[in-house]
DNA sequence: CATGAATGAGCCTTCATTCAT
DNA sequence: TATGAATGAAGGCTCATTCAT
C-alpha cells in the first residue's frame, strides 16, 4: 500500500509526528462516538471534546467533517491489510486458507466497533473518499482471492476464477457480519465458535463445488 | 404478523383509506430519495415535494422525520414476509429449501434499492423502532430456520440448531449482501447465477457438516 | 429596464405580495446597518432582527448574506433610474441638462446612506452580482451621455464622444461625492449650494472645451 | 508632518530598523493581498505568509488586524504628501497648479491598488484610525487649497474660499476616481489623455466662474 | 526575536417542526 | 384536510489572537 494511492487529509500544523497523535486521538474519539450515535448525530464540538481538544484545534487536522470519517475508515482497513498480509505464505494449503479466515475473523472481533461504523457510514463518504475506500474494500477480496488461487494452483481445490471471486466475498462479507450483526451472533456463539463453524461450513462448500 | 406487534405511526387524519394513500406515497418518494442521498440528506421538505404534497401534509402523517425512516423499513418487511411465507410449504426436502432461497433472493433483487436503504440507515432509527426492526430481522431468519428444520426432521441434512441458526442468519446476509455489495457483483454476475452459486455453495458447506 | 436583465434573488416563499413586504423590510434594515457598521461587520441576526424577523425567516427570502447586499444595490439603482429617466425631454437645452443634475443630486442627497453603501461595499458583491452592479452604474452614466449629447446635437455645446464620456462620468462621480465625502461637504455646504456650483463649474468646463 | 500627529502601532520589537523592515513587507503583502480579495477576506494568517513570516512574528509588529490596514492607509498618505509637497513652488501661475494636478494623478496612477483599496476599506478603520486618515485626507485636500489660493493672489483667477475649498475637493476626487473607476476608464483613456482633459475642464470651470 | 500550535467566540446557514389560515 | 410562512436551535467552520518553546 504505498503513500500514493492513499488520499491525503490536508492540515495546517507541519510537525508530522504531531499530525499522527492528534489524528489518533482524533480517530479515537471519533469510533466511540460514532459507534454511539452514528456519524450524522455526533457533532464536531463533541468529536474535539472527546478527543480533548478544542473545535479550533480539531479544525488544524482536518478540513471538513467527513475528513474524520474518511481517517477512521483508512485507519481500519491500513490495520486489516497489515494483518491479513502477514500470514498469507503462499504455501497453497487449506491449513493457510484457514489460518487467514481465522486471523481475518480475529481481527474483526477486535474491531467489531470500528467494522460497524465503517459499513454503515461508508455511504457518508465525499465521492473520492467513498472510491478510495471501496478500493481498498477490493484490495481486501483480492487477499483472500489470491490464497484461494494458491490453493488451485496446488490442487487442494477446484474453481473457476468466477467462484475464487465470489467464494472471497462471501469470505469479506461473513466476517464483517460478525460486526454488523453482533445482535444476531455474540449471545449465542463465541468468536471461536463462530469461526469454526463458518470455517467448517465455507470449506465444506467450496471442496464440492 | 399481528397488529399488536405493530408500531403506530400516529396520525392527525382519520380517513383510513386516505392514510393508506398517503404513506404510500411517502414511502415511494423516501426510497427514492433515501436511496439518493441517505436519510441524513434527505430533507424533510423534499420528501413532501417528492411525494406530491406540502410539507403541513406531510406532518399530518407522520409525527417526525424517523416516522418515515420506519414506514419504509416497516413497508420493505411486510413485502418480504408476505412473499417468504408464501412458499413454505413445509415438505422439508431440499428442493422446498432451494426454492425459498430461490424466491428471497429473487425478491432482494427486485427491491434492491430498499434493502440498500434498510441495511444502511436501520440504524438511525429510535430505540423502539429499531427493536421492532430487529424482531422483523429475527422474523425473516426464523423463516429459513423453520425450513432447515423441517429438512432435518426429515433426514435429508444434519445439523443442530446452533448449527441451523447460523446456517439460516449465514442465507439472510449472503441474500442482503447482493444488494449492499452491488458495487461487487452486479458487474460480474447476473441475479441467477449469483443464486445457483450461492445455493450450490451454501448446500455443499451444510450438507457435509 | 425589463425584468429580463435583472438577477433573481432565490426564495423559498412562493406569495409574491409577500417577498415585494419582507425584501423592502430588509432593505431598509440593511441600509440602516451597513451605514452602521458595514457589510462585513453586520450579521444576519442582526439584519433579520432589525427587520423585525427571525433569522430563519429571513433565509426564505434570500439565499446568502451577499443576497442581501445585491437587494440594497439593486434597490438603489432602480430608484435612481426612475428618477433620472423621468427628466430626460430630449429637448436638448442646457436649461434639461442643469435639471438632470439637479434631480441627480437631490436624489443622491435623498439617499446619502444608500450611495455611501453602495460605493463602499460593491466590491463584497460575488462576481455575477458585481457586473449587474456595473452595468447599472454605465447605464446611469449612460442617462447622462444621452442628455450631453442631444445638447451637442442642438448646438448648444460642442463635444466629441469621447469628452462627453468622460464628462458623463465626471457628473456621476462628481454627484456620488456629495455622498461619499460627506464629512467634507455636509457641513460646508448646503446641497442647494453644492448644486448650484457644482453645476457652474461642469457648465464653464464643458462650455470652454 | 511631524511625528506627533502620527498615530504609533505598538511594538514588541525594540530595534527600529528591523521594525521598519518589517512593515514595509508587512504593507507590500497586504497592499496585494487586500486588493484581491479586500480587508476582511484576507487573512492574518495570509499576510503574515505573504509578507514572508509566521503568524506570531506578525504579531509582533502590529497590535490588531485594523493595526495593518492603518500601516497602509498612512504609508499612502505620506507617499502622497511627500510627492505634492515637491512641486507646490508657491509662485501662483496656472503653470504651477496644472503640474500639481499632473503629479498628483500620476502618482495616483503609478499606485491604483493602493488608492483603491484605501477608497475601499478605510471605513474598516477603528475610529481613531480614521479620524487621523481623514485628517491627512483634509490635508491633501489643503495642499491644493493653498495652490488655488496663490493663484487668486497672483490675479490668475478669481475664486472665494469656499469655492476654492469645493475646486480642492472636486479635483482630489476626480484623480481618485482614475483609481476606483478604473473599469471605467483605463480602456478608453491613457492616463496621459485623462489628464489632459480633466485639467481642461477643470480649468475652464473655475476660470469661468 | 521568531515560531506555529492552540483557542474559542462567533459567523453563516440549514431544517425539523408548528400553526394560523 | 391542506397549505406554506415562520421559527430558532443547532451545526459546521473560520480566524484573530495568544503564548509556550
Amino acid at each position: 500500500m504505498s503513500k500514493k494511492e492513499q488520499l491525503v487529509v490536508q492540515t495546517s500544523v507541519k510537525d508530522e509526528s504531531l499530525i499522527e497523535l492528534r489524528r489518533q486521538q482524533i480517530i479515537e474519539a471519533s469510533v466511540k462516538l460514532f459507534k454511539e450515535k452514528g456519524f450524522y448525530r455526533a457533532t464536531t464540538r463533541e468529536i474535539a471534546k472527546a478527543a480533548g481538544f478544542s473545535i479550533g484545534t480539531l479544525y488544524e487536522y482536518i478540513r471538513t467533517k467527513e475528513d474524520v470519517l474518511y481517517l477512521v475508515c483508512d485507519h481500519i482497513y491500513t490495520k486489516v491489510m497489515v494483518r491479513i498480509s502477514e500470514i498469507s505464505s503462499q504455501s497453497g494449503t487449506i491449513e493457510e486458507l484457514k489460518e487467514a479466515i481465522k486471523q481475518y475473523f480475529l481481527l474483526i472481533d477486535s474491531m467489531v466497533d470500528e467494522f460497524t461504523i465503517m459499513y454503515q457510514e461508508t455511504k457518508s463518504l465525499p465521492k473520492e473518499a467513498m472510491q478510495y475506500v471501496l478500493r481498498k474494500e477490493l484490495e481486501m477480496v483480492s487477499l483472500f482471492e489470491k490464497i484461494l488461487h494458491n490453493c488451485v494452483k496446488s490442487g487442494e481445490i477446484t474453481l473457476s476464477d468466477k467462484e475464487i471471486y465470489l467464494a472471497a466475498n462471501h469470505l469479506v462479507v461473513q466476517g464483517q457480519s460478525w460486526a454488523f450483526r453482533k445482535w444476531a451472533f455474540h449471545k449465542d456463539f463465541a468468536i471461536e465458535d463462530f469461526i469454526e463453524l463458518q470455517t467448517k461450513m465455507f470449506l465444506s462448500g467450496i471442496l464440492r463445488l
